[in-house]
RNA sequence: CGGGGCGUGGCGCAGCCUGGUAGCGCGCCUGCCUUGGGAGCAGGAGGCCGGAGGUUCGAAUCCUCUCGCCCCGACCA
């Protein structure tokens, strides 16, 4: 491609409207414009780029064994009520009317219509597993789009979904599937961890999300430094504490402690480390009010809290509520005589004669005990883990790392199948229904991740398995003939060997072209200029480490072969 | 949905407080000149100042309403 003939709007400023460095990137690159908010037109260079990433996932879906697809983005509302999201799925679907007043929506993720699907074809064990997937735009109505491709409203996605006889055939699918997308994101040149997740009201047993890991990820990632142990922070847990309760209780005594209301201010009064206070905070869980009773130097983690509870959503009750449940101001409660449904975190069970507030304004109990004084109705993990834990399998220390979240997989179970009843006939001529998996990939935000998590101050540096263009060639002096006719050699030459090359044949000084090529990230920047026509070299140099180097054209030629060729092979796939 | 900010040539911004009919840098077009890290000179094109209403002799500027965009939040006693 020939950059003079090539739509690439590429902006010296930073617009107003980007924040996070993909999004000022990929707009200055002139990779993405915006129509309105989380909605983006992709230009030829940002759908390069895209179509890259797009056919690994197709090479190793495939080689996985699953088949391509596309369904239908506009949707009927009958399906959606047959399982139920009609209701549930929340102003994230847009809804709409079509022409007859038919209540239809745009498809955020496709479960219905893949097994609508199915159950309308697959009629026998003798045709499971299969596999389906497609790449297509979704449309979600996020309540706050942001940061460019990484948070729009619409969005190109793989998803992929199966259908297996039974849950031992789903595990199957389910590792087939974790492996592939091992292959996609390590062949997208991109630095990742696939992370242990929670299932969410889903259900389900088992879910991993792939992050890329950046410092400017959304995510927090709970990753072990000696072994292989990856959680995000909804899901992580730690090796269990220390269990002090060896020690004798003592009786427990009310004590003054004026105007003590935080951690830190009630220990320090008290002199006593922040693990030997147990805080109590009210938490409504669908409505109903829990106390929660946490160690002094733990957080909670909701989504923990909300399962172990089993409530659709949790929320912290206001002060006014507080006051009411508990009869005290918030940092004076406790949960000795409280009213409500105690729920406490299992490193509470491991203290002994702790602190806790009185349920009295401006009082705590010291040498409270579990068991004796209250007794919680729930115990479980429910809190956060943080940077001074253990890893819960080999006692590692735990790192606490960003990441932005690529692709998710789970297994659905028979949730799907059930609602929409779609079954097959076994090996028995028993009717059952379908065992699925569900497995996304976000394709638009895997590209503004890598360039979240590889750039410098000069612009994008694409890993050469996705970037836009593998080399890009300046022609520094465009009037010169001699120059000229080489630059378009080369060009021919390259091009012809397959390689993907953009010319750069403007007629520009030679700066513009170096801050361009920075900008837009190409691997492999080759140069023709003077001194070709001095001493007949070219120059040669890598964006990612940016090391130069001169040769005649015959071997320049010969080392980019060399490093495509070296990329291709990592990447290339056997097909089935 | 709550809070904050912003809408002025393609992009980045000034002007607004203290009304008098729009300006700067970059980009774009023409010419000269220049050609290894976003050159220089000269000439030029391009703006219903987001929209509607109001106040006024007069509104980018003041008032009201509205639309759009961006950021933060919607979790810790």
């Amino acid at each position: 491609m020939r950059f003079s003939q090539l739509l690439l709007p590429t902006l010296k400023e930073d617009p107003a409207e980007a924040e996070v460095i993909s999004h000022k990137l990929m707009l200055r690159g002139g990779m993405i414009r915006k129509l309105t908010a989380g909605v983006y037109s992709y230009l030829p260079l940002g759908l390069a780029a895209i179509r890259k990433v797009e056919q690994i996932v197709r090479e190793e879906m495939n080689r996985a064994g699953a088949q391509e697809v596309l369904l239908p983005m506009v949707q009927p509302a009958d399906l959606w009520e047959e399982s139920g999201r009609w209701e549930k799925y929340g102003p994230e679907l847009l809804r709409f009317k079509d022409r007859h007043q038919r209540e239809s929506c745009l498809g955020p993720t496709h479960e219905e219509v893949i097994t609508d699907l199915v159950r309308k074809n697959i009629h026998s064990y003798r045709q499971l597993p299969v596999n389906l997937y497609q790449i297509q735009t979704k449309f979600r109505d996020e309540i706050r789009p942001r940061f460019g491709l990484m948070r729009g409203r619409e969005f190109i996605m793989k998803d992929g979904y199966s259908f297996d006889v039974d849950e031992a055939g789903a595990d199957v699918t389910y590792q087939k599937m974790h492996d592939a997308y091992q292959r996609i994101f390590t062949r997208c040149g991109l630095a990742f961890r696939a992370v242990e997740a929670d299932t969410g009201t889903i259900g389900g047993s088992f879910s991993h999300e792939f992050m890329v890991l950046a410092a400017t990820g959304e995510d927090v990632v709970v990753i072990c430094q000696h072994c292989d142990y990856a959680a995000n922070l909804e899901k992580a847990t730690a090796q269990a504490e220390k269990d002090s309760r060896s020690e004798a209780p003592k009786e427990a005594e009310k004590i003054a402690t004026p105007g003590r209301k935080t951690v830190s201010e009630v220990c320090e009064f008290l002199q006593i480390p922040h693990e030997n206070l147990v805080k109590t905070m009210i938490y409504l869980a669908d409505g109903q009010p829990v106390a929660v009773l946490l160690r002094g130097d733990h957080e909670v983690q909701p989504v923990k809290l909300q399962n172990l509870l089993g409530a659709q959503e949790v929320e912290l009750a206001d002060d006014g509520k507080v006051t009411q449940l508990a009869g005290a101001p918030a940092g004076y409660l406790g949960p000795v005589g409280l009213k409500i449904p105690l729920v406490m975190d299992q490193a509470v069970a491991g203290l002994v004669n702790f602190v806790t507030g009185a349920n009295e304004a401006d009082c705590h109990l010291v040498n409270v005990n579990s068991g004796r004084d209250f007794t919680p109705q729930h115990t479980g993990d429910i809190r956060m883990v943080n940077e001074d834990d253990r890893c819960p399998r080999c006692g590692g220390k735990l790192a606490l790392t960003r990441g932005i979240e690529v692709g998710h997989i789970f297994k659905l179970g028979k949730n799907y199948s059930k609602a929409l009843n779609a079954t097959f006939l076994d090996d028995q001529g028993q009717s059952r229904h379908f065992v699925m998996g569900c497995f996304g990939i976000g394709v638009s935000r895997t590209v503004a991740a890598a360039i979240e998590q590889s750039h410098d101050r000069d612009g994008m540096i694409f890993p050469l398995p996705i970037a836009p263009f593998q080399v890009i060639l300046l022609n520094l002096t465009p009037k010169d003939a001699e120059i000229t006719a080489e630059a378009e050699r080369l060009y021919r030459a390259l091009t012809a060997a397959g390689i993907e090359v953009l010319l750069d044949d403007r007629d520009e000084r030679p700066g513009s072209k170096f801050k361009d090529a920075d900008l837009i990230g190409i691997p492999i920047r080759l140069m023709v200029g003077k001194r070709f026509k001095n001493d007949g070299l070219l120059e040669l140099r890598t964006r990612s480490d940016g090391q130069t180097s001169e040769a005649t054209p015959a071997a320049a030629e010969a080392v980019i072969r060399e490093m495509v060729a070296a990329a291709d092979k990592a990447t290339t796939s056997d097909h089935d």
